[in-house]
DNA sequence: GCGACAG
DNA sequence: ATCTTGTCGC
C-alpha cells in the first residue's frame, strides 16, 4: 500500500504508522514497490494489469458511491487526493478522506494514471464505509490501450470503477442534444467505448 | 511524417 | 492539473 510520510524536500523515513507523519512540511507520496518510473516502465505494467482487468464487472446492489479527485498545487507535484462516499438511496455523505502527496508519475497523456493513482489508493485505504462503486475523475476503456485510469484503480483496489473524463482522449461521437440526460455513444474503431454526455464538438 | 494527447 | 486575459451568451 502507498502512504505519505515526511516533507517534500526531505527524504522518505520510515513512518511509525503507514500514512502517519508527525513532520512538518508536505508529506511525499511513496508509491508501492517497483512502481514504474520510466515511459516504457509504465507500458509493460499498463499491459500487464490489464490481463487482471475484467470487463463488465459491474456492481451489483449498490449501496454507496464514492466519487474520487485531485487537486494540485501549482508547483504541478504537490497533490491532495479526495474521496467521498455518498449513500447511493439518498447521496447522505457516508465517509471522506483527503490525503495530502505528491504527484507518482509525470502528466503523460495515456499513462495518467500512474500519476495519480498511489494517492489515490491511499485516499481509499484510509475509508472506514467501503463504497460498492468508484467514479473516477478521468477515462477508464476511452482509452489509447483500453485501460485509463478507472480501470486501473479498478483493478488495483478490487473495486468496480467508473471512469468520467472530462475532455476526449480517443474516440469520435455525435453532438448530445441539449436535453438534460442527453448522450450519445463514443466510438473508438468499431466499438463503443462509453457515451458523450457533454456538448464538446469533435 | 505530423499533429493530437484524460488530469 | 493551475493560472490568466478576453469574449460570448443568457
Amino acid at each position: 500500500m502507498p502512504f505519505t510520510t515526511g516533507a517534500a524536500d526531505e527524504p522518505a523515513v520510515a513512518p511509525g504508522r503507514p500514512g502517519t507523519s508527525t513532520r512538518p512540511g508536505w508529506p511525499r507520496t511513496v508509491p508501492p514497490a517497483g512502481w514504474p518510473r520510466t515511459e516504457d516502465e509504465a507500458l509493460a505494467e499498463q499491459d500487464r494489469l490489464r490481463g487482471r482487468f475484467v470487463r463488465g464487472a459491474g456492481p451489483g446492489r449498490v449501496a454507496t458511491v464514492a466519487g474520487l479527485d485531485v487537486a494540485y498545487h501549482e508547483d504541478g507535484e504537490r497533490l491532495a487526493a479526495a474521496v467521498v462516499v455518498l449513500d447511493a438511496a439518498d447521496l447522505t455523505v457516508r465517509d471522506s478522506v483527503v490525503v495530502r502527496g505528491t504527484a507518482a508519475f509525470p502528466y503523460v497523456p495515456g499513462l495518467f494514471a500512474f500519476r495519480e493513482i498511489p494517492a489515490l489508493l491511499e485516499a481509499l485505504d484510509r475509508l472506514t464505509v467501503r463504497p460498492d462503486v468508484l467514479v473516477c475523475d478521468g477515462h477508464g476503456l476511452a482509452h489509447p490501450r483500453r485501460f485509463g485510469l478507472a480501470c486501473h484503480l479498478g483493478v488495483l483496489s478490487g473495486l468496480p470503477a467508473y471512469g468520467v473524463g472530462k475532455t476526449p482522449l480517443i474516440g469520435t461521437w455525435e453532438p448530445p442534444g441539449p436535453a438534460r440526460g442527453a448522450r450519445s455513444d463514443l466510438v473508438d474503431g468499431v466499438r463503443s467505448s462509453g457515451r458523450c454526455c457533454g456538448r464538446r464538438t469533435g
